[in-house]
RNA sequence: GGGCGCGUAGCUCAGUUGGUUAGAGCGCUACGUUGACAUCGUAGAGGUCAGAGGUUCGAGUCCUCUCGCGCCCACCA
């Protein structure tokens, strides 16, 4: 029916084309119909929307891996799931790879206008965005490509301004001069999350401003009428301070206040001097007014408890235009706020004319140049300090008043609190539970609007109108504005963070603000499968706009994979030239493989290291065991291709101890896996496939039932391997099928369906095994296990004392317990096939005098292997001795336990017969190979 | 400055509520052309579970401290 299976697995042969017919039949296609109708439960994930500039990575292919994990298991276990693909328009960042690509052109964005660049970004968009679906269909993800959505879109444009129109009429959204995070390069506002903290050496310089006038007291500093440090307070501190800063404020007969900073060009912003109010040094200047150098504006010197007397000088110059604590501190003491630095680095009337329309490190530059010619530089001292830079172009963001929209949080931060700490929320690894509730805890008020012409623009007109000014929020475009009536009506020019309408991915993508069947079927969803470093930036902002405008979780489960990073712990990127194309891993050794080896990795809470210098290394586990399971497939369809197959249920009283045993061992594999999977443990849930699979499946039960397909087995007994092989290998292909989907459906299609059992179309939507008390069998396993262990001893003890492979040997046994007699019994044929073992002889095992190997297996029994002509005798007495000496180790620690009457009396009962079976069986074990030594001596 | 996490075989990691003699893959060593598979098979070497102390009959697992590494948050100018 079909042609020969090839030795080897070649993944590129099959897997696009398994890929083409899974989408072209609508497998991965949900429907709302049968969860409105109550009759399917929905599973839902909605995938991280990728940007659009965004070129397929590692990152994405573990996340979304796991995210097909998932939705492949709940489809087979017969929810209706859906997995909503789409990507994000990201702002920023495509705004920047468009412009970049202008820059080529020798245009900026101005040169086009706002509507023709807007307009050459959707083109971009549309000829090179959103490739990153296409690379993950080819790792196999099974989204739904009908309901793709982009965060542009028309429909999720709708519900961004239902959100923001909402929000403003509830009072949560509002417009203010604030001071907020701004990027000169991207020449935009960010919010504080998107300002990113970096440790940087910078410097602290220290600069004086002189005293002009105020309420000092004479007397009462150390000099009449001078300010001096030396001796201000008296204490350790101000000498110590003193002694830093060089000597005393006496300056031309003058005195002055020394400030530390590390941004010495705001200076020129700066509407006074901070101190701490109980400060001794400074308490008599309090009042008194400074001269702002290079301006020749006068300051006040302030008491504000804000002040840390400790750092620098104790002294702080405050700019409210430019730091948020100074801009605070001014709002209290009622302070004006000179912006010295605008975005377009234009005529500044504040700045003093040499320092207008520099940047603002010349500024800096020149600002220090020009003091420390005055004289009034004290020094300048290296200061190491975290310093916020932008997150899309890692320049260092300046903080600086500016009117921008924000949303107030505290009121939609509580419920998306309450939902974590009342367990609605979940978090895997738990320890991220806490990350998320200090952050919404200590929740800001989010800037939103950004100066950027890629995204959506907010939905604000003002009334230009003589004396109207009305501000207009609006779901449709207002034609005249509702207060005075006329149509002089002017947008908003900013567009809105991207993350905005990332918030709403949950609910926008299914339709809403419509309530659409989808809505209704699919939202609340499931689980979301994401980056802990967008926990806050997406995560934390989904909770909250799921919970404000649909009153429910936006999902229940948060699974936060790790970082993909290269062999030596580093973040993989372009700049370091470390990544590894996940599409090159595919072509070389096949999704499958790819996908192993990234959910073997993904042990919650870990990194995952992958090494790009050896893809070999990184990937050849997945590949071999793809090519392991392809050979078990091989092997099976060699038996049953053409022949008829039964049901196992059928032909039950048939079935032999090997049959029992391995379908016992699929029963607790299913268990085994479902139990990982549904604590999101993929790697163990992996392991648990990989260890049926292989160490059981092909490692014994096809070597167990290779002489049942012989000329000379009896029909019934091949009858019952037969049902069982097709049994096993069904079963371990359909919990292979979420983790490594092409190579378990290629085969699996392949398999013959059992009389009367009706075909699957394929594993997609083929049912998941359950675990089935009626397969498992503790006996079996028993009895198995027991034969297991004597292969392995016989197979020790051959190659330990080197006996020829091709060399029959005899076993003698003293004893043999009853799992192993009947397993004996049942599948002796296999001692000898699988431990070249020609006769099992029953009796005394010390065989006096005679040289052999000796063991002694669980249970009691010996075994005794002749070894009269093989072996060197001398090398095996060397050999007894050494493991005479580890047992008489071990038997000393058990008996030392024993001894303990605290362990007697409360250890449960059968850990302490345990250990005195234990200890029984290592005096039973000391004593023969005692006997055996003085035997061979 | 706060908070969280990690340190188990040469490497990458498991070890679920404390309980047989701590496991896997890779790497390493020896042997192997047994009609599924050399991308394989069989066997083996390799671990004072970072260190110290404590709780317990019993600790890789719980507690405290130390050392080393990482992450998140934070307005010391």
């Amino acid at each position: 029916m079909s042609e020969p299976l090839s030795p080897q697995y070649d993944p590129g042969a099959i897997e696009p084309e398994l890929y083409r017919r899974w989408h072209e039949r609508g497998y991965f296609h949900a429907h709302a119909e049968p969860v409105l109708a109550g009759e399917r439960s929905p599973y839902v994930i909605v995938i991280p929307p990728p940007n659009v500039t965004a070129r397929l990575h590692m990152g994405h292919g573990l996340n979304n891996t796991l995210q097909d994990l998932l939705i492949r298991w709940r489809r087979m276990q017969g929810f209706e799931a859906l997995w909503v693909p789409g990507s994000d328009h990201a702002g920023i960042a495509t705004q920047n790879v468009v412009e970049r690509e202008l820059a080529r052109e020798g245009k900026t964005r101005y040169d086009l206008g706002r509507e023709a660049f807007v307009e050459r970004v959707w083109a971009w968009v549309r000829e090179t965005g959103a490739t990153i679906l296409e690379q993950l269909q080819a790792i196999g993800c099974s989204f739904d490509l009908s309901r793709n959505r982009f965060t542009l879109d028309p429909g999720l444009s709708r519900a961004v301004r239902e959100v923001f129109v909402s929000l403003y009429e509830k009072g949560l959204i509002y417009r203010g001069n604030y001071i907020i995070n701004w990027c000169p390069r991207c020449l935009t506002a960010l919010s504080d999350e998107e300002a990113e903290a970096e440790e940087t050496q910078g410097k602290l310089y220290y600069l004086r401003y002189p005293v002009v006038g105020g309420r000092e007291r004479p007397g009462t500093g150390a000099g009449a009428g001078t300010f001096t440090f030396t001796g201000a307070g008296g204490s350790e501190d101000a000498h110590a301070h003193a002694d830093a800063h060089g000597g005393d404020g006496e300056m031309g007969g003058g005195s002055y206040i020394v400030v530390a900073t590390t941004r010495p060009e705001t200076m020129l912003g700066d509407v006074a001097v901070a101190v701490h109010p109980e400060d001794p040094r400074y308490r008599d200047l309090v009042g008194a007014e400074l001269e702002l150098p290079l301006t020749g504006r006068r300051i006040p010197v302030v008491a504000d408890d804000m002040v840390d007397p400790e750092f620098g000088t104790g002294a702080v110059k405050i700019t409210p235009a430019h730091d948020p604590n100074d801009f605070e501190l001014g709002r209290r003491h009622d302070l004006p706020a000179l912006d010295v630095m605008t975005p377009e680095a234009t005529m500044n009337e504040t700045v003093p004319p040499p320092f207008r329309g520099l940047d603002r490190f010349e500024a800096r530059q020149a600002v220090v140049e020009a003091l420390d010619r005055l004289g009034l530089l004290e020094k300048v001292e290296e200061h190491a300090h975290t310093v916020p830079h932008c997150y899309r172009c890692d320049t260092v963001v300046e903080p600086r008043l500016s009117e921008q929209w924000f949303v107030r949080m505290r009121p939609l931060a509580e419920p998306a609190l309450a939902a974590s700490r009342e367990g609605r929320l979940r978090f895997t690894p738990k320890s991220w539970t806490g990350v998320y509730e200090h952050w919404l805890e200590n929740i800001r008020d989010w800037c939103i609007s950004r100066q950027l012409w890629w995204g959506h623009r907010i939905p604000v007109w003002y009334c230009r109108a003589d004396g109207c000014g009305e501000t207009i929020a609006a779901r449709e475009d207002p034609t005249h504005c509702p207060r005075c009536g006329g149509n002089e009506l002017e947008q908003d020019p900013d567009v809105l963070d991207t993350w905005f309408s990332s918030a709403l991915w949950p609910f926008s993508t299914l339709g809403w603000p419509d309530e659409t069947r989808d809505l209704a079927a699919f939202y609340p969803t499931q689980t979301l499968v994401t980056g802990p470093d967008i926990l806050f930036f997406w995560v934390a902002r989904m909770v909250m706009m799921g919970l404000e405008f649909r009153g429910e979780v936006p999902f229940r489960d948060v699974l936060l994979n790790g970082m993909v990073r290269d062999h030596l712990r580093r973040k993989m990127s372009k700049s370091l030239g470390n990544g590894i194309d996940p599409l090159e891993v595919v072509q070389r050794f096949g999704a499958d493989a790819l996908r192993y080896t990234l959910i073997a990795g993904a042990a919650p809470g870990t990194d995952l290291y992958l090494n790009y210098e050896n893809l070999e290394e990184t990937f050849a586990p997945g590949r071999n065991f793809a090519n392991k399971v392809w050979n078990i497939g091989r092997f099976a369809l060699m038996r049953l291709e053409g022949r008829r197959v039964r049901r196992v249920e059928e032909v039950r009283d048939g079935l032999e101890l090997a049959d029992r045993w391995i379908l016992s061992r699929l029963s607790a594999a299913a268990a085994d896996v479902t139990r990982h999977l549904e604590a999101f443990r993929v790697h163990e849930a992996v392991a648990a496939v990989y260890r049926f699979l292989w160490s059981e499946l092909a490692d014994w039960y096809l070597e167990l039932i290779k002489p049942r397909f012989t000329a000379e087995a009896e029909e019934a007994s091949r009858e019952a391997a037969t049902a069982t092989l097709a049994a096993a290998l069904d079963g371990g292909l359909r919990l292979l099928h979420p983790f490594m989907p092409f190579i378990s459906e290629a085969l699996w299609l392949r398999l013959p369906v059992p009389d009367g059992v009706e075909r699957e179309p394929s594993l997609v939507v083929a049912r998941w095994p359950e675990p089935s008390a009626e397969w498992e069998d503790a006996e079996a396993e028993a009895r198995l296990g027991a034969l297991m262990e004597l292969i392995g001893t016989v197979r020790t003890l051959r190659s330990e004392y080197g006996v020829p492979t091709g060399r029959k040997v005899e076993v003698r046994l003293s004893q043999a317990p009853e799992p192993l007699r009947v397993a004996l019994a049942a599948e002796g044929r296999a001692l000898e096939s699988l431990a070249g073992v020609a006769e099992v002889v029953y009796g005394d095992a010390r065989a006096n005098g005679q040289a052999g190997a000796h063991a002694v297996l669980r249970g009691g029994a010996e075994l005794f292997l002749p070894l009269s002509g093989i072996i060197d005798l001398e090398r095996e007495r060397g050999r007894l001795g050494a493991e005479l000496d580890r047992l008489e180790a071990q038997l000393r620690a058990t008996e030392a336990r024993l001894a303990n009457t605290n362990f007697v009396s409360k250890a449960p009962a059968e850990v302490v017969a345990r250990e005195r079976e234990k200890a029984a069986s290592f005096r039973d074990q000391r004593d023969k190979l005692s006997r055996k030594l003085a035997a061979l001596a």
